[in-house]
DNA sequence: TGTTGACCTTATACTTACTGTAAGGTTTAC
DNA sequence: GTAAACCTTACAGTAAGTATAAGGTCAACA
């Protein structure tokens, strides 16, 4: 299978597959004789888990390390689980902060005239001494 | 005012203020003798104004908008609205997606033993051919 | 006076996770 | 036969800094 097929089943673009190559997340895979790349279903199947993976909000070396559990047989459901338990606890700081900084700016929303006047409470605030 | 103390003041590092400097995001402040920068009050109220707007999530581009509207007498506070408006409803759009993250990867938890054995239906989820 | 440590300066490289571009070789379709 | 649509590599650019190196300056202390 060439790359753009490949491309096309797993959703990732062609450029992200040779990409992934190049900073050896995934293997090599073999050349036809003209250089192209030929991939097995070895190496399709784990693009795929990186889709996956990266749609879940893992990072690439969180990414890494998921994929070598993968690949480990003996690997503990534990090990998955905490990185698993993490990446939830990252998003929910990060779903923390959002809603913050929405309630800030919202509340300054209302309190600005919303026209053609140079009157803005939000510049105002931005450029206020202390918060 | 030197960097340091203009660091102090504001909130942002040394090294973030003359980064800003470079990509003329600020003005360029005056040098002493010993080539040192001096900040005047108005850099300094610059940058502070730069520090909130990044906080409230503002990328590099819109803080340049802003400070523009910030520096305009003439300025259409709907302008200001508008920019603000949208920055919120790109939040909203990222909240929801990590919403939407968090709730795949905490319904595949619970399903994960959580022990020493190396069955664990993440790593299948992630391996599986289709979402 | 000497020297140590804390500043300051610039330039360059690194980070994350790609994406874009250039320049060229190959295959496919008409 | 040739044009479009692929494939290849290498290099540059993105966002928003952070790290490092190599060097100049300043303030305090013995």
């Amino acid at each position: 299978m060439k790359i753009s097929d490949v491309a096309k089943r797993t959703g990732l673009d062609a450029k992200t597959i040779r990409y992934y190559e190049s900073i050896d997340l995934v293997d090599s895979p073999p050349r036809r004789e003209n250089g192209y790349r030929e991939y097995s279903e070895q190496g399709i199947q784990q693009l795929g888990f990186l889709r996956k993976a990266r749609k879940f909000g893992f990072s690439i070396n969180e990414c890494r390390a998921l994929l070598a559990l993968w690949a480990n047989p003996n690997r503990r459901s534990a090990e998955v689980h905490g990185l698993v338990a993490e990446k939830v606890r990252d998003i929910d700081t990060h779903i923390f902060e959002l809603k913050s900084m929405k309630k800030m700016l919202s509340e300054l929303l209302v309190q600005c005239p919303d026209d053609d006047n140079p009157n803005c409470s939000i510049i105002s605030q931005l450029a206020a001494e202390q918060e």
